[in-house]
DNA sequence: ATGCCGTTTCGTAAACGA
């Protein structure tokens, strides 16, 4: 089974790159982050024309996440347990069945948390203890699992080109940077790295001052296998050509494949 | 560097992103 995740900031604008990728790659399940757009307004037809089932948690203007798969998606949740006042859409979770098995699937946009000293910040490190709190509950079930997205957060200095620029940036702060370790921590692995060690390898490109023709690159969409998902992992890869489409989004999809 | 670029919105400048 192939999963993907892919910030395509935008939906609608993204939706011809979308299907010509999905057409091209036939991924088995996408999770989708920042579609910018409401539930309504999501364009459905060209992606379920693909042979795609559609689940989404919307949002105007902001956020907003998805999941597609081939196979049916079953039990789907929305919203990070933990805060009931928490309005914004980073969060849905469904099931995918196959013959052998069943695999738990998340979609997530992790808050950016910039400027630092605000409370976008401290969003920040709430939302990532309620994740660490739902990777908990979902560790008791002892089955497949996968929690996949925009982290907005680089593990470690190899994950950038130039990690001295992101110093004072909240994607490289101490604080976040160790509650990512505390995830992995419980037991998660961090599928890319399993499979390619070396760093270098980037997810985003800023739009701004030609960071994709410089290669300024940081790695910040992860896909975090529970121990048993992890079992099965034979391969992971970031479709780094994709940025260098026509009218691109400014991350690129990373995908693994598990043995399901 | 309040910059750069791109998406969105009861728009035509401002908010947000990373």
């Amino acid at each position: 089974m192939k999963i993907a995740t892919w910030n395509v900031n935008g939906i609608k604008s993204r939706i011809d790159n979308l299907c010509a990728w999905l057409e091209d790659r036939q991924p088995d399940v996408v999770c989708l982050q920042e579609l910018k757009s409401l539930d309504d307004n999501v364009p459905r037809a060209p992606i379920e024309r693909l042979g795609y089932n559609v689940a989404t948690h919307g949002q105007k203007s902001f956020n907003g996440v998805a999941i597609l798969s081939k196979r049916p998606l079953e039990d789907i949740a929305t919203g990070l347990p933990g805060d009931a006042s928490d309005e914004q859409a980073r969060y849905i979770e469904a099931t995918v069945s196959t013959d052998t098995g069943a695999v738990r699937i998340a979609s997530l946009y992790l808050p950016n948390g910039n400027p630092l000293g605000t409370q976008k910040f401290d969003y920040k490190l709430d939302w990532m203890k309620r994740l660490i709190a739902r990777a908990q509950a979902l560790l008791e079930f002892e089955e497949p699992f996968v929690l996949a997205g925009d982290y907005n957060v680089i593990p470690m200095p190899q994950d950038a080109r130039f990690p001295e620029n992101w110093r004072d940036d909240a994607l490289f702060q101490p604080q976040s940077r160790a509650l990512f370790r505390e995830l992995e921590n419980l037991g998660l692995t961090d599928a890319y790295r399993a499979c390619d060690a070396d760093g270098g390898a980037y997810s985003f490109w800023d739009y701004q001052a030609g960071a994709w023709q410089k290669n300024n690159g940081i790695r910040i969409d992860h896909l975090l296998l529970s121990p048993q998902a992890a079992d099965r992992l034979v391969g992971a890869t970031i479709d780094k050509d994709v940025r260098g489409w026509e009218k691109p989004s400014d991350h690129v999809p990373v995908i693994i494949e598990l043995e399901v």
